[in-house]
DNA sequence: ATAAATAGTTATACTTTTGTAACCAAATTC
DNA sequence: GAATTTGGTTACAAAAGTATAACTATTTAT
C-alpha cells in the first residue's frame, strides 16, 4: 500500500535525519569554540536577521524553543548588547526582540567565525556544485521554514499565517 | 574584494544556520517523546543503515561525536539489540558496528514515528515541490556528506576516501 | 625487545537544552 | 469588577552532549 508518494517522503525525511547531524556537529562545535554565544541563541539571531522583530513567543515557537529558555538565551544575547526589547504599546505583555546594529555587525562576524571551517570545504567545490548547493539550500530552508513551524504548541497557531 | 563566490557561500552558510535548528527541534523532539533513543544513537543508525559497517572511531569521525560518547549511544544500541559489535580478525584493537536485522527493521518503524510530524507537513505539499524537496535534501545530502566529513580530527584522516 | 602510536573504554566534570511548575502583570471575558 | 486567559519570567530538576584525562589492549616502529 505504499505509493510514490509515500516513497519520496520517506525518502526526504531519510535525507533530513541523515542531514542533521552533519550540520549540528559542525555548526556548534565552533560556536562554542570561537564565540560566547550558545548555539541557541545564534539560532536566534538567525531568526531575528529574516524576521526583523518577533516576541518571545514567536521566536520560541519558530524554533520550538521552550519559553524559559528562549529568556536565558535573549538575556544573553541582551547582555552583549546584540539584541533589545521592545515593549508593545498595544499590549504591555508582549515583549518584542529585534537586533540591535551591533549585533547586526557582530552577527556577520560571528556566522564568518563560525562557518570558517565549513566555508574552507565549501571554497573547494566546482563552480557548478557550488550553484546546485546554493540552490538546494535556498529550497530546502524555504520549504522547510514554511512547513515547520511549529503548529502543536496551541500558543502558537497564531503566528501562522 | 567580495566575489561572486563568496556571497554565494555566505548565503549557502546562513541558509544552513537557518535549517539546522528547525530540523533539530522537529527530530530531536520526537525522538525523545516516541523512543526510548537518544537522538545521538538515532544519527548512528542513520549512518550504519548507509554505511552498512563502521568502527568506532569511524562513527565518531562521520558525526563529528566525541568517542567516549560515541561508546555509550552504541552500549545503548546493544542493549536494544539493534546493533552488534563484530571484531576485526586484522585488528583486535577494532571494534566494528553493524546494525543487527532487528535494528533495520526497528529503524523503519522509529523513522516512522519520528517523523510523524513532519511526514503531516511535507504531505501538505503540492506534488512540484515535494519534487523539487526531495532533490534538493538529497543534492544537499549528498554534498554535504562529502565535503563534512570531519579532518580536523587526525584520527579521522584515514577514513577519508 | 622496547618504545610509541592507535582503538576503544571508563570516569568525571561541565555546558547546553529540555521539561515542569509556580508566579506576575496585563488583557480579555463574562 | 471578578474570573480567566495570555505573555513572559523565575526556579529547579533532568536529559543530552561535550571535553579531558587516565587507562587497557593491541599494533607498529625502531
Amino acid at each position: 500500500m505504499i505509493d510514490n508518494e509515500t516513497v519520496s517522503i520517506d525518502r526526504i525525511i531519510e535525507n533530513l535525519i541523515y542531514l542533521h547531524p552533519l550540520l549540528s556537529k559542525s555548526l556548534t562545535r565552533s560556536i562554542r569554540s570561537k564565540t560566547n554565544l550558545n548555539p541557541g541563541s545564534l539560532y536566534i539571531l538567525g531568526m531575528l536577521s529574516k524576521h526583523e522583530i518577533l516576541s518571545m513567543s514567536e521566536i520560541g515557537c519558530k524554533l520550538s524553543m521552550p519559553k524559559p529558555h528562549v529568556t536565558g538565551q535573549v538575556d544573553k544575547l541582551i547582555a552583549e548588547e546584540m539584541v533589545e526589547r521592545l515593549f508593545d504599546p498595544n499590549d504591555r505583555r508582549i515583549v518584542n526582540i529585534r537586533m540591535t546594529d551591533k549585533g547586526k555587525e557582530d552577527f556577520i562576524a560571528i556566522k564568518q567565525e563560525v562557518s570558517q571551517d565549513m566555508r574552507e570545504r565549501i571554497e573547494k567545490l566546482d563552480e557548478h556544485k557550488l550553484k546546485t548547493l546554493f540552490d538546494s539550500t535556498q529550497v530546502v530552508r524555504d520549504i522547510l521554514s514554511d512547513i515547520m513551524t511549529d503548529s502543536k504548541l496551541t500558543t502558537c497557531a497564531k503566528f501562522h499565517e
